[in-house]
DNA sequence: AATGTGACATACC
DNA sequence: TGGTATGCCACAT
């Protein structure tokens, strides 16, 4: 496990959203509820989803698509201007969708919390 | 200022 | 097993 230190930990919890999520390494996947817990809001993997929403508009680039419910389903496909993009994103990282799910989700499921320190 | 609404996750019947 | 309620946070209304 390598830990990864961020410089600095941004004010608003969308900004924390975005700055974790550009910390999921190419080809890995993560969870809305994996990063909520790791900010220190567990139950707030709601407003996760919402930050992500708000993530086209980021400054930075963030890659939303490798953020997938708990189960591994694409729930955020809707959001990425045409269905199939999130998934096309995806599989250009060698990461199989199959049926809107990510195939092998537990092995490439990456936990911020074993990676990352506030 | 108050309310409703989400790309979720859990707890509790 | 499956439906409903609720926490959470920012933003629009």
């Amino acid at each position: 496990m390598k830990t990864i230190n961020w410089s600095e930990r941004n004010a608003d919890f969308f900004a924390d959203v975005h700055e974790v999520v550009r910390h999921v390494p190419r080809g890995r996947v993560t969870t809305y509820g994996a990063i909520a817990r790791f900010l220190g809001s567990p139950s707030a993997s709601r407003t996760v989803g919402w930050a992500m929403n708000n993530a086209h508009g980021a400054k930075i680039w963030v890659p939303a698509h490798r953020v997938v419910n708990r189960n591994g389903y694409l729930t955020g496909k809707a959001h990425f201007g045409y269905p199939e993009r999130m998934k096309e994103l995806l599989e250009a990282e060698d990461v199989t969708v199959r049926n809107d799910r990510v195939l092998h989700f537990d092995s490439l499921f990456w936990d911020p919390s074993e990676a990352l320190t506030l």
